[in-house]
DNA sequence: AGATAACTGACGAACGTTCGTTAAAGAGGT
DNA sequence: ACCTCTTTAACGAACGTTCGTCAGTTATCT
């Protein structure tokens, strides 16, 4: 399918350059065709640009769903750091996460809601999973901690610092060690001791 | 000055909708003048993106530099928890940390060696002193880790994960909320208890 | 099977607009 | 008169978008 080839140019740029510093005649170029092609297959650069936004919706939820839903729950240290390393995964060997962080940071003002949308959807669905598990881990006294919000947030905050660490993206060692300390921090915040 | 009016209005529009994406017209019309006027002050966009950027460097440079050696620096929790507040008013109340953030995560490609230097100055001196910080509190007994960069790295995790809440920006409540976690779990990793 | 109609995808050309930039002319203050 | 700043005017280049066209494929009907 042309339509996919598009996509997969288009994500590419607007991860680089950004909606506005991405051009239509570049993807086409990219392609192998001209700019006004790509109209043969989108409306326009906004319908280009909010397809490739839910297709990179899609592929970063579900992985993140079927992550959660194939760990068996019971060893909370295993579980969480293998999401560390899941998202530090999809991060490098997946442009659709790259372009995900971007656009969600930093959306072109007039598709803001649009994208706040998706970004909130995802957001929710993934927070309401680890309160649960949080949940779960504190009444099996596998964790400890004042409500299952603490955790909760404090997790995502760490997955968040490694997902800046990824963005600048400039230093693979420094990336790790700050995934370490991070979590070796995280861990003992949270575990008996 | 006539030129603080460009560079104030510019770090505006730079800042929200990024390098690519603020023209020149729309910075001049902000200060009341027409675009041409620019290049009586500014050799070009360059340039004047660059001042800019120099600019809120040394704002947030100072700012930071400033805390650290306002502390006493023999309460730890005090010392931290205020440091991030610090983060928290800068980019509340400085439209430069926000300028700062986009253009240090996202750089226009053909400016990314400028930016990477000053990115990286303030990564280093800030690293270094926090370091510094965390070995003294260790020596003193005040906090626990098995060495210094482990807190270090783990607590600049805790300020990037301030900083995207700060970024998405939609919810004081929830900032607060994730501060609070963060902050709890991140004292109770580093703290004799 | 063969003719005809419809659809698909890509194209050159051009649209109006905006971009960053340069040059020359005019205004204001010292 | 000189210098600083602003304006007007104009530039080539690039932007997203629309148009008409045309080759090639697919579907429909006799």
């Amino acid at each position: 399918m042309k339509s996919d080839e598009i996509k997969e140019a288009a994500l590419k740029f607007f991860t680089i350059h950004g909606y506005e510093g991405a051009s239509l005649s570049q993807i086409a170029e990219d392609v192998g065709m001209k700019k006004q092609s790509i109209y043969a297959h989108f409306k326009g650069k906004d319908d280009l640009f909010l397809q490739v936004l839910h297709d990179a919706k899609e592929t970063e939820l579900s992985s993140k769903l079927e992550y959660f839903s194939s760990i068996d729950s019971s060893h909370p240290e295993k579980d969480l750091y293998g999401f560390l390393q899941l998202v530090i995964d999809l991060f490098q060997k997946n442009e659709q996460l790259k372009f995900w962080l971007r656009i969600s940071f930093f959306p072109p003002a007039h598709l803001q809601k649009d994208i706040d949308m998706e970004v909130i959807d995802i957001e929710e669905k993934v927070q309401g999973i680890l309160e649960n598990k949080f949940q779960e881990w504190m009444d099996a006294k596998l964790i400890i901690a004042p409500s299952a919000k603490i955790p909760t947030y404090a997790f995502l905050g760490v997955v968040d610092s490694i997902l800046i660490e990824l963005v600048y993206g400039n230093d693979e060692h420094r990336l790790l060690e700050k995934l370490n300390a991070s979590w070796r921090v995280f861990w003992r915040g949270i575990s008996h001791h």
